[in-house]
DNA sequence: TATGAATGAGCATTCATTCAT
DNA sequence: GATGAATGAATGCTCATTCAT
């Protein structure tokens, strides 16, 4: 959609009337389809959000390797936040109130929480990793991805470190290469 | 000073009309010390700023132990984010230009840069850590300060964490306590 | 426009928010129009302006009596002023800078010289008057226009005495009625 | 007086602040010696314009030779304005209602009414000048002050002509120099 | 009496939202 | 449905004026 582009350049602050414009639509017809901009922020974030959940709820299907389920949600999670500045923005911006429908972020919360635990039960994470970990991980991530005078991956590199540092130190294995 | 609590109730949208209040002063009294909004969150940053850079530098200046010299500069940054929710939601703003003084900024990536590598050359941090993973580290320990409903000390073990993550394989010896 | 009555009454002074009052739209509508308080009171004098140049122009064109070509300028310009408090106002205001187009300044600058220039040559003009006379005149007609106590048409009289005092002694005919 | 210059600068948009800083003192100062901001500007004027009535009094007493009077009063007044851009400016501000003491208004009016009357009746003004034309004629020489790119002595010619002009055609003798 | 920091009403301008066409 | 002109509440900032020291 054209609002991801205006929220990407402009975090928060983008305006209606660009977003309009970059649509090539009048203002009306955005507030058509979202009754605020709220709503237009919202349903932007809600939309990777959701993307991830199917991602998320994929891998706590899984039996096999429950290590390799949680770092594959995160590896996915950073690529989603990775390639969409409009979302890295507007989660980076603290005070917006992230307003994701809550059986969203419950259903999230669960099936991360699932995902911690079964890699914790099964000695691949450090017993005293916690849930509340994932999103400080993930919004240095989306910090990366807005500063612009980044270097475009240095987020890989972070990322693969620190989940080598979220592993129990009698685990093994390597890491997936992306 | 009361500037601090209102940004950090409500981020760089707090309003100057909010300040002054909060200040028990007029508006024109806030405008007689920062001419502008803008100065004023610059001020509160880089106030922020300057305390990390003291420490920084007497860190950088040990001879003994460079991993000690970074984490416990680390543990100094952490603190300040944690300890100002104000500076803490300015810095996430990612849209909102952080004006600091350039030397200062200059000042604190060398100095920043000075611990890392020499942590990296004695052999006590893992080589691929690069100089920009720091800031990712912070970001999220910065959001988790801001995040109301997270436990108030949640960075703490994150950070430890991570830290213990960022050490060479064969590096030993204990975290500091804090 | 109601601009033109607001500024009539009160001068640069008046608010942007009067004039949408008399306009009976809001703010947003006047800023629609115009970007700027400033770019209000520029297009309301390049108007008055623009009128003027028309007649200039016309006149500068004629071939038979240059002393009528200049006289007929003159009375127009002094009935666009007379009939403008609102222009009147602001160019009586010397430290609002009035930025009329360079152009259309230089353009009437130039048409009025040669006005002057071939009336003098003429024989008609006083040797002596010079294009600074002028806006000296004028100035006088624009205040007689606005101080509310003034006989409405007095700088008509005054206009007819100046003129005839900037006539060549020797030089003679009637004034145009008017 | 400080205030002077400043509004000389500015005209009547000149700051409080501004004068005081002139002045070497503090705005509490200023405030001291003027209640208003409109009571400084008014003081300015009414100093000039007393200036003005103890020439137009002094010529008002003369019995020889009343065109001299008017004249040689007019030259008195322009000179006066041209040496005070603070009150040409102030004067030029056509909104700025110029609360002059009333008594001294009037009795400037009257004073001059008796100058005009009499410099007509004598036969030397032309019978269709009225008091109401001085004014406009002062108002062209203050405005000429003001504006910087201005001939300095643009209004000395202008008002030479000008006064030449008021004479009555069969009226004779030279004009003051000056 | 002099000072100048503090005051806060006032004003230009912006931008999310509405609604007549 | 789509449009985009119109709306006006909200906000940063200024400056005449006051008053504690």
């Amino acid at each position: 959609m054209a609002a991801r582009e205006v929220f990407a350049e402009h975090g928060r602050e983008a305006q209606m009337d660009d977003v309009a414009r970059r649509a090539q639509v009048g203002v009306g017809t955005v507030y058509r389809h979202f009754p605020t901009k709220e709503a237009l922020i919202d349903a932007l974030v809600a939309e990777a959000f959701t993307r991830l959940l199917v991602v998320a709820k994929e891998q706590a299907q899984r039996d096999d390797d429950p290590w390799d389920a949680l770092v594959t949600t995160l590896w996915a999670g950073a690529e989603i936040l990775a390639g969409d500045r409009a979302v890295s923005a507007i989660m980076s911006e603290v005070y917006g109130p992230v307003n994701v429908d809550l059986d969203l972020q419950l259903e999230m919360h669960e099936t991360t929480n699932k995902l911690v635990e079964r890699a914790r039960e099964a000695g691949a994470l450090r017993p005293d990793v916690h849930l509340d970990d994932i999103p400080m991980v993930m919004c240095g991530i989306g910090m990366a991805t807005c500063k612009p005078h980044n270097v475009p991956d240095a987020w890989r590199r972070h990322l693969a470190i620190v989940l080598d540092g979220l592993r129990a130190v009698n685990a093994s294995g390597p890491l997936p290469s992306s």
